[in-house]
DNA sequence: ACGAAACGGAGAGATGTTCCCCGGATCGCG
DNA sequence: CGCGATCCGGGGAACATCTCTCCGTTTCGT
């Protein structure tokens, strides 16, 4: 069943699967988080593998079903996201500049990709998805709680506000095939960012929301 | 062929289909609305048809083809919308106030229903939906101009800027069936009002948009 | 109460998506 | 440089879904 005379030769060969299969999967994952943001999240998958330029075979090779590719382009953007977060914290300066820039960068990681995770037909609770989740939760309110700090956020607002909004906002408009340039995305978050500054000037309905209050609305 | 007594009958007849006609007419175009906003302008007919209460034929004998429906539905919203700017302006006492109010009343008639007018299959040039996209671009602006007048309303935002973010922060998430509450849309909605106020707080990448701009792109 | 119009359920046809199979090309390694 | 094994890609069958029409039954208006 297994070689007798290396003593673990099987993880090595597991981890090292060909140079070009890698590639392919990622120009897949890629290409997946593209078509996810732009058509929805029931894109034809045959559609995905020609637009990252590899026989439809191949996407089924890499991902046995639909949910597979979709946990994994999740995942992805999250770790791109988190990843957007720590630099910004990184640059300590200006607490809102730090904030403004994580929301910039969010858009340009495709962000919205991740609004499949709200679908029902999607098991939330998969391992690699609630610690990418958690990172990010931690990340996006480290970010938030510095400039609340700075006396620079307004205090109503919560994690969850922020992520819907810039989720909704770097969202392409429904008509498939109409790219509105990202020149408009980062003028509206630019809005959004401007009346999310210290000091609110309205009171805003409801209360601040979290992403746990997401999960359970 | 026609009635010879009477002067004209025949328009008289063709003005009043039977009651329950219109009735379930209405209600095929109120859930057909409903139905666009959350799940996309390519729902399956059969499934509006259930939603309104009323059997598929009855549908498609008052709309021939989808883009009949789809039509009547974008005309419906476009006068919704018209009417709440032309009440916003009724109310002058505050510009401001005005615009805020046209806002939040554009998001309870689901203006982001008429998004598919950005589809390409889509005869964006038909008669009465030119009047009412005209009809609708004319009171915006006006309500824009006035509070920009006031000095209340920052000079660098479109009537473009302000229809797309709006249909985009009210539009529901991706995933069918997560229905968020009305309330985080005006949440949302109301920060985007404060970063619209005069004097900006940053300076927006770009230039203003117009309607017409988002036409041509 | 009667004629006409509208209604609703079911089904045939068409369209599009998923997934597997197999010949051929490519890569890693000796 | 050559060999074995892996991976790739196009084509096609099965499946699901949507569209649209037919026809017996019900409801409206007079």
């Amino acid at each position: 069943m297994n070689a007798p005379t290396t003593a673990r030769p099987v993880q090595r060969k597991a981890t090292r699967p060909r140079a070009d299969a890698v590639r392919n999967r990622e120009r897949i994952v890629t290409a997946a988080r593209e078509m996810f943001v732009e058509d929805g999240p029931e894109v034809p998958l045959d559609e995905i593998a020609r637009r990252a330029g590899v026989g439809n075979a191949t996407l089924y090779r890499n991902f046995p079903d639909r949910d597979a590719l979709v946990r994994e382009v999740v995942c992805s953007v999250m770790d791109r996201t988190a990843h957007a977060a720590e630099e910004a914290l990184a640059r300590t300066g200006d607490a809102f500049e730090a904030l403004s820039r994580f929301v910039h960068a969010a858009a340009r990681e495709r962000i919205s990709a991740l609004c499949p995770m709200l679908s029902s037909t999607f098991d939330q609770h998969h391992p690699d998805l609630v610690a990418a989740r958690d990172r990010v939760e931690r990340l996006v309110a480290e970010v938030m709680d510095r400039a609340k700090a700075a006396g620079q956020l307004r205090e109503d607002v919560g994690v969850g506000d922020l992520m819907v909004a810039l989720a909704q906002l770097s969202r392409p408009p429904a008509g498939t095939g109409c790219l509105v340039h990202d020149r408009f995305v980062h003028r509206h978050l630019q809005l959004l960012l401007d009346g999310l500054r210290a000091p609110a000037r309205s009171v805003l309905p409801g209360t601040a929301t979290t992403l746990e209050d997401l999960r359970h609305a």
